[in-house]
DNA sequence: ATTATTTGACCATC
DNA sequence: GATGGTCAAATAAT
């Protein structure tokens, strides 16, 4: 505990002092010469570092209430629906105690929903991977839902007991819409998005990022039954964060257009991923934003031609009836496991304050 | 051979 | 009993 709220503290030092350096970009961008997307991007990232390093300290007060944080660090951008707080359950806890304790395990861990829009001009599309490797575990039809629920636990449950689990919804009212809810904290390792920065991607590609190899290989070889894909060519991906049983839009969102993906190749993703959790996502963790306030953290990336996030994911033409099988594949990993993993975002991405705002390459 | 997905059955909860 | 969540055997993919 003592730990972790050192972890914490530390990562609030590092958020004010990189709001602080963010504005001090930004008065170097107050110039008329400077890009106006600079400029927002630079405004953005302040409002998102003042409304995270508040968060922090909501969240102390939450893990103050909490037996046995197995985190210090959290994005409290997202409120956990925990019907009764209590203390995780450990791995070796799971093990012990396997068999259907696990309903009531479930429930006691934290929930949290979001909803991930995304934006298609050509119709299909799906959810989005989250950084983390999931396996389908069920699905289900629900009741007053046009599209089934499809259930998924993170692929190292059992080599690493870790108990995260998240279920995928299609909206019935926006079929671009699908409504994750996490459960649970991911205790995995190889379940941070972080450590995908590579010279040579392919070779360091590990163990984690080999289902997502396989969701994009997918996109090559429909299955019959087809995973839907996103299409970032020319869709723009949403990721709205909602507090569970609170439908009320306060929690912020973010998008972004992406432009010219490639074809979806192995390549372009681990770019991808390299952009989004290395550049991207270590200093701008769009979502990790309070829910106090909503309107002002909308973040978005519109005019950024951000070709380098690019997604290879496509579309896959999929009838009515075979949208069964959502596939969560692309790096908007910001929004998953706010705990745990935030502070290794931080902590590692050390914020850069020649960070390229100034190199227009950057948003080129 | 290994790993992931599908899907019917089972269980817990309401 | 209805519903949602999970298990696990069968199947598919790699």
């Amino acid at each position: 505990m003592e730990k972790s709220m050192g972890r914490e503290n530390r990562t609030l030092i590092t958020e004010l002092t990189q709001g602080k350096e963010l504005a001090k970009q930004l008065s170097h961008h107050l110039s008329p010469s400077s890009s106006l997307e600079a400029r927002q991007f630079l405004v953005d990232k302040i409002l998102s570092s003042y409304e995270k390093s508040l968060s922090l300290l909501n969240w102390g007060a939450w893990v103050a209430d909490q037996p046995k944080p197995t985190v210090g660090i959290v994005d409290s951008t997202h409120s956990f629906a925990t019907s009764s707080p209590r203390s995780e359950v450990s791995d070796q806890d799971c093990k012990e105690e396997c068999g259907r304790d696990v309903y009531k395990k479930r429930k006691t861990q934290p929930l949290w929903t979001e909803q991930v829009k995304v934006c298609s001009g050509t119709g299909l599309e799906g959810p989005l991977d989250d950084g983390y490797s999931w396996r389908k575990y069920g699905q289900k039809d629900i009741l007053g839902a046009n599209f089934p629920r499809g259930y998924y636990r993170c692929t190292h449950r059992h080599s690493q007991g870790c108990l995260a689990t998240k279920q995928v919804q299609r909206s019935d009212e926006d079929r671009s819409v699908f409504e994750v809810t996490y459960r649970g904290r991911h205790t995995c390792n190889q379940s941070s998005p972080l450590p995908v920065a590579s010279p040579s991607p392919k070779n360091d590609f590990s163990k984690q990022s080999k289902y997502h190899r396989k969701q994009q290989q997918n996109q090559d070889k429909p299955k019959p039954t087809e995973d839907i894909f996103v299409n970032f060519g020319s869709d723009c991906v949403q990721v709205k964060t909602e507090e569970l049983g609170s439908k009320d839009d306060i929690f912020p969102s973010f998008s972004f257009p992406c432009t010219s993906f490639g074809n979806g190749d192995e390549e372009s993703n681990i770019f991808t991923e390299s952009m989004m959790e290395n550049s991207f996502l270590g200093s701008f963790s769009p979502t990790f934003i309070s829910p106090a306030t909503s309107e002002s953290n909308y973040f978005s990336m519109s005019g950024c031609p951000l070709n380098s996030f690019g997604i290879g994911y496509q579309n896959v033409q999929t009838p009515e009836s075979e949208l069964t099988t959502e596939i969560i594949s692309a790096p908007t990993s910001v929004t998953n496991s706010p705990i745990g993993d935030l502070d290794i975002l931080i902590e590692n991405v050390d914020f850069d304050t020649t960070f390229p705002f100034d190199n227009p390459d950057f948003f080129a």
